[in-house]
DNA sequence: CGTACGGCAATTTTT
DNA sequence: TTGCCGTACG
């Protein structure tokens, strides 16, 4: 009991409430981790099966870490709790339980790119204009409508949604959807959303498996529970109904996921769902300085929308934070490389103290490239992840045909690479001739004399049997000596390897990595089934963190700000502190947006534990030109007794020579969404529409080449709007201009379709 | 059927 | 600037 010694009385009491509903708000740094840790060592201690614990968290990195530490506290009995991503822990009890919702146990996840590219074939099928629907937008209006679980069928019936849609000029969506929906079915596919959908499906419809479940986890705990979506919330809901011994922990100031669904209202109505909930709070900050705490603090306190909760520091107080100011996207990367070198040496640090943090992936490059020249060891977190490369994919979809022969997206990756003479027009053909007869693609394929004409069944029939060949010998086969062979078989290693180019090069070492893994896999004494299905289970939820082969490495970390939650350096960089940037362009729309972007800040500054710095650069290239970026209005948020700014002129304050300040701060007043926070309340009924101005009828772009200072002019997003400046030469002319809805933007006028409504 | 080329559009975060 | 898509040609 021991481990119970070095928690404050709040970390302690929380631990301890082992039963009932306990809603733990844990502030940033206030040693969360710890408290989950030690609460489940404590469930074990207490006698309470592992088996029957379940803790559910949004990274694998999370619950990999989480699971080390208590193995730390009570040694092998760790290996027997759940524990895992919400995505991975429900997946593999929908294998368990595919047959009721009639899927096959070895179903296919399908990962995002292979729902778009599904969404893409769809939209190709019904004809439907490929840019009113975007494949991303299409995907991402499924997304939220699997979200807030709401199948095809009620998608088609909402009013609300089809309101939206029909303004939008959207009315096939409802259609979309449903197609799109069968043919994941079609397929044995499910993707993200319905690893979740289809567990509220299975536990809804089948009360004796929900009650499976809920009587084997009699304790719950939820990680980032202010990350949750509407479909994780009730699936949490519906397990905890039983015992109740539910606890959630969190941080409302940091949650930063709404984009993907996530509903901070989660978080924030806990206590309704739970009227005898125990509530802790956890406010004292270990991880940073007391700057550094009161910094984060002011920037937070400009959100509406939060729980009470007071952070505080007892470290030192250390230094102010440093903002400095760049010319440019590569200065900026000089300046921070020189100063990682500098504080290094100053204070006997070591690189992987240092992290630098940005909001997109984009910024990473001036960053690597200014590190490179100084010799500065780096390593870049996410990005594409290894199992997205196109090689990798490319391989295991061989692998999932192999498996599962009516997963389409696989079939489509993989019937012409390597090149085997079908091309798109004998694909279409296979898929027109099941659709006509009534058939699986994978029956065309297998029998295509029956169903094709002669020169296509003569290129089809091989490519069937090298899949059937697969299929037989992955029967009585280790991973890897089938991963192998396909590898061989398939041509694709052969492929690869005839490519002398430098990427040729790494890709097929990167498919030798691959195999790599899976002979290890094969080699592994604690798994008795050892077959490649089961190493392909989960291989699309698997993310980067997993190709991490030296973490001890001393190299600084550059990552995005999203992916640098729940970790801390010593030193940090926040880079490219720009309007627009950073609170990202996409965020102006809303306050609650906004709000989420303040909470992302938030959650970047409360990383650091000594020395903070925030950067931002006066112009930066984007999008292949020049543009001149403002400093963002965060680092105005933050009070300045806490600030050091690292430059002579002027000040951050952009108010004193900002010409457009007088537009900008009646562009706030004007905002009614600025100032009252959005009811959004009921799931259920929430738009899942980004909202959108409507174009007039007839709409069509001008010529903007005479474009003048005080046109009104009309843009098909953005609504009306009024130029207030124009700059740059030639092609590369940007108009300032004052939307009525939104507020000042900068546009391109190569790129911007605008109609001049009058001058 | 495959490739090469040119035009066009678009840039957020990730399980 | 990149990357995707459609088209033209071999």
């Amino acid at each position: 009991m021991d481990y119970l010694q070095g928690l404050n009385l709040s970390q302690r009491a929380a631990v301890e409430q082992t039963e009932g509903p306990v809603m733990i708000v844990a502030g940033a740094g206030s040693g969360k981790t710890r408290v989950i840790t030690y609460r489940v060592a404590h469930l074990i201690q207490k006698g309470i099966d592992p088996f029957n614990i379940l803790v559910l968290t949004f990274t694998n990195k999370a619950a990999k870490e989480m699971r080390e530490r208590i193995t730390k506290v009570v040694g092998n009995e760790a290996k027997n709790i759940w524990m895992g991503t919400f995505h991975s822990v429900f997946a593999k009890i929908l294998r368990v339980e595919a047959h009721h919702i009639g899927y096959p146990s070895n179903f296919t996840i399908y990962d995002t790119d292979d729902s778009k590219s599904l969404i893409r074939s769809i939209l190709k099928e019904m004809q439907l204009d490929d840019k009113l629907y975007n494949a991303n937008f299409v995907y991402n209006r499924i997304s939220s409508a699997k979200n807030n679980l709401i199948s095809p069928a009620e998608y088609q019936k909402n009013a609300q949604i089809q309101a939206e849609d029909q303004s939008g000029g959207r009315g096939n969506m409802a259609q979309i959807y449903q197609t799109y929906a069968q043919r994941c079915y079609k397929a044995g596919a499910m993707d993200f959303d319905d690893l979740l959908f289809k567990t509220n499906v299975l536990l809804k419809d089948h009360p004796e498996v929900l009650y499976k479940y809920q009587t084997k986890f009699k304790y719950l705990m939820v990680d980032e529970y202010q990350d949750t979506n509407f479909s994780q919330y009730l699936i949490v809901k519906r397990l905890a109904a039983v015992n109740e011994n539910i606890c959630v922990v969190g941080d409302d100031a940091q949650s930063i996921y709404a984009f993907r669904g996530a509903n901070i209202q989660n978080i924030l109505n806990f206590e309704k769902d739970y009227p005898d909930l125990n509530v802790f709070k956890l406010e004292q900050n270990y991880r940073s300085t007391q700057n550094i705490v009161n910094a984060a603090n002011s920037i937070i306190s400009n959100n509406k929308n939060q729980l009470k909760k007071e952070v505080f520091s007892e470290n030192e107080i250390g230094d102010k934070i440093n903002v400095v100011r760049a010319f440019s996207d590569n200065e900026e990367g000089k300046m921070v490389a020189e100063s990682i070198l500098q504080d290094r040496s100053l204070h006997a640090l070591n690189f992987k103290d240092f992290a630098i943090l940005y909001r997109t992936n984009a910024q990473s490059r001036a960053m690597e490239e200014a590190l490179r020249k100084l010799n500065v060891p780096y390593k870049i977190y996410g990005g594409t992840s290894f199992y997205q490369r196109k090689e990798i994919k490319d391989l295991i979809a061989y692998f999932r045909l192999t498996f599962n022969p009516n997963d389409e997206e696989a079939l489509k990756r993989v019937i012409n690479y390597p090149r085997r003479g079908i091309g798109d027009t004998s694909v279409e053909r296979i898929f027109i001739a099941a659709d006509q007869q009534q058939t699986s693609t994978w029956n065309v394929i297998i029998n295509p004399q029956s169903f094709l004409d002669g020169r296509t069944a003569a290129v089809v029939y091989p490519f069937g049997s090298l899949i059937q060949s697969f299929q037989v010998l992955a029967k009585n086969n280790n991973a890897y000596d089938v991963a192998l062979h396909i590898a061989q078989h398939s041509g694709l290693l052969k492929d690869l390897y005839e490519d002398k180019s430098v990427e040729g090069l790494n890709r097929y070492e990167n498919i030798q990595e691959l195999l790599n893994g899976i002979k290890e896999f094969s080699e592994r004494e604690d798994i008795e089934e050892k077959g490649l299905d089961v190493f392909m289970q989960d291989i699309a939820l698997l993310t980067n963190d997993d190709n991490d082969k030296n973490p001890n490495a001393d190299t600084v970390s550059l990552m995005t700000i999203h992916s640098s939650k729940g970790l801390e350096f010593s030193q940090v960089y926040i880079v490219g502190l720009e309007e627009n940037l950073f609170p990202s362009q996409l965020s102006l729309n809303s306050r609650t947006d906004l709000e989420e972007e303040r909470r992302l800040f938030y959650v970047a500054t409360t990383r650091a534990e000594k020395k903070l710095t925030l950067s931002y650069a006066t112009s930066r290239y984007r999008w292949g030109t020049l543009n001149n970026c403002e400093p963002s209005r965060f680092i105005d948020e933050i009070d300045p007794r806490y600030l050091a700014l690292d430059f002579k002129a002027p000040s951050v304050k952009t108010s004193a020579n900002d010409p457009f300040a007088k537009e900008r701060s009646n562009w706030s007043q004007s905002q009614d969404v600025f100032t009252k926070p959005k009811p959004k309340v009921i799931p259920k009924t929430t738009s899942i529409l980004p909202k959108a101005h409507q174009p007039s009828p007839g709409f069509a772009p001008s010529d903007t080449s005479n474009l003048q200072v005080g046109m009104e002019v009309e843009h098909e997003r953005f609504g009306f709007g009024k130029v207030i400046n124009l700059e740059g030469t030639k092609p590369e002319i940007k108009a300032t201009i004052f939307f009525k809805e939104l507020g000042q933007k900068q546009l391109l006028l190569k790129f911007a379709k605008l109609r001049i409504v009058n001058n």
